[in-house]
DNA sequence: TTGTACGCGTTATCAG
DNA sequence: CTGATAACGCGTACAA
């Protein structure tokens, strides 16, 4: 029951072990009546290979490392699905390594260490890594793939932060306004290749691309929290009582602010207009317009992309997915407009 | 780089393997003075100790399996966070098992035999399993943790389900309440000892123990999805014209009920009053009164108590986290009584 | 297509 | 308190 071994099963199936490893593994070079037999053999054994001798034997360990932030935020939880069910149906395992943000903002930095020999790839998700993080990462000497945010000398999966806030700041503009704040995040370690930098970076261009002033002072940091999404637009709200619409980087960072604004008394959208970014499946009915991305299918097309890697391929640098808007009807044209 | 072994450790440090491996593990029978050569040794090459090879020579992988149904599900992706943090605190590893019910509430069997040898103990979260599945799992031969639903022959950590009803109906009840519609759950394999089993149970007892009739057809199935709860309501809301009040066995699944109540203009709480469990962190915004459970503390506990096991301690069978009912607003005096 | 035999990097036993 | 050495259970050259 505890111990069987692929020697019991080479001598139930009369050949040798060898044989047995083969003929489980699928190798080609095994005659089918053959492995049939070994088959047979295992399956009355009830015999399971052990991971720890193979991957000794091998040096693979069929297992994948994910490292992410917590499962609070939707992105990451969505991704971590998504990468899961691939590798999984792949036959690899996922080792998960999740950590959280102490409530300021900063965090404990992260060994990788750990990892190594444990696996044959790494996901990591969502997070600015340090310089020395990144190195105890890439000292693991595996294929790395980052989803959401990534260091652009690796390869990454991620929606088109750039293009994400075009839309939204074209929507909002189209709608007449052109005080708007924003909710964005000032992560520890962001180097600027980050999906804030570059959501930030949108912004300011489609600003400028419709000739709206940027001000600085119209920017407030909720890292990604729906608690920091409420403080930031308290903030923007006492700075700025002539601001008509807020774009959040995240739905959950919206939803604090839509707290905020109810807490208020300052109704969406007559009198401020809200739009936020992922698509979360409660955006509807809590009623609020975002724009969407397919977090999952980025887990899976990382996942996908790490498997090819490991097996041999040269991928590329950078797989972007495409956003859109989902009007939930937190929008609305611009009280200066509508007065008009 | 990649292949310091314990050897090198050993040759730096002049002691041998077996020295080298009783120091850096904390050995009690190693001088302190040589420990701490072998320490310096080790750090000095970057040492870090094959998982496998220790694996297969002390047969034990300092990895914990954690079998759970899908993040989407708030209880889920909060246990698994809690159980997570623990166990890497304790210095194990966590092994992902996820998997995805059927849009019709089925799922593909589970065969835990590809965690044989891989872990030291399981967490199972929040699903019933068919005998064949707890087979498969008691043949792994290591200690198990049931979260959120578990059968009585194995140790369980959940909230209180039974007094949760209780709370959730006498709140009811007590303004005014008689027609009440219940969004319960009916997943495979539920042998009755599920969550949602001893949710049923509960509310069935505290009507009994108000003088109300408890009646099987206001009962529907949301099977813990958004949308599923979604459906129950409709199915309720058609047979039971009369109905003012609706208990969910999960805030999702109230959230869907919600939706439903919105799309047929059913005012919330003044024409139908509505209870959701869990304390999802957006049953405020949404407005949904919920019983409260500490997830993330079961998770924490569920960990606790495994590594306790795992220890060799005998831990007793139950235990169980309280509920408190938090209002947000979304229950009122049923019509008749307002009327009256 | 199959078998032999060595090695993977630790832990654990037994002496010393 | 420390050292030598035999497992641990498989993968994989190499040979047949």
């Amino acid at each position: 029951m505890g111990g069987v071994g692929i020697d019991d099963v080479a001598r139930l199936a009369g050949v040798s072990t060898a044989t047995v490893s083969r003929a489980l593994r699928g190798l080609p070079e095994v005659r089918e009546s053959t492995r049939a037999r070994v088959r047979r053999a295992a399956a009355e054994l009830n015999y399971v290979p052990s991971p720890s001798a193979a991957s000794l034997a091998s040096g693979r360990t069929r297992t994948i490392g994910l490292l992410t932030a917590s499962f609070s935020r939707w992105f990451n939880r969505n991704v971590v699905e998504g990468a899961e069910e691939r590798l999984r149906g792949a036959g690899f395992d996922v080792l998960l390594h999740a950590f959280d943000f102490a409530p300021d903002g900063s965090r404990a930095p992260i060994d990788m260490s750990t990892m190594r020999q444990r696996v044959d790839g790494m996901i990591v998700l969502g997070i600015p890594l340090s310089p020395e993080e990144r190195l105890t990462l890439d000292n693991l000497n595996v294929p790395i793939v980052f989803v959401g945010t990534g260091p652009p000398d690796h390869v990454r999966v991620s929606m088109d932060d750039h293009d994400g806030s075009r839309i939204a700041i074209e929507h909002l503009a189209a709608l007449g306004h052109r005080r708007i704040g924003q909710i964005g995040a000032k992560l520890p370690y962001d180097a600027h290749w980050s999906s804030a930098s570059e959501r930030h970076d949108g912004t300011v261009a489609a600003l400028a691309a419709l000739g709206i002033d940027y001000d600085d002072t119209l920017e407030a940091f909720g890292d990604y929290t729906q608690e920091g999404g409420r403080a930031a637009a308290a903030a923007l709200l006492d700075a700025h009582p002539d601001m008509t619409a807020l774009f959040a980087y995240s739905d959950e960072m919206a939803f604090g602010a839509l707290e905020e604004l109810r807490a208020r008394g300052i109704r969406v959208p007559e009198d401020v207009s809200v739009v936020g970014i992922d698509g979360h499946e409660l955006s509807g009915l809590i009623g609020l317009t975002t724009v969407a991305q397919d977090a999952r299918a980025q887990g899976d097309a990382g996942a996908s992309l790490l498997l090819e890697m490991i097996a041999g391929s040269n991928v590329g640098r950078d797989v972007r997915f495409p956003t859109a808007l989902v009007d939930n009807g937190s929008t609305a044209p611009a009280p200066a407009v509508r007065a008009a």
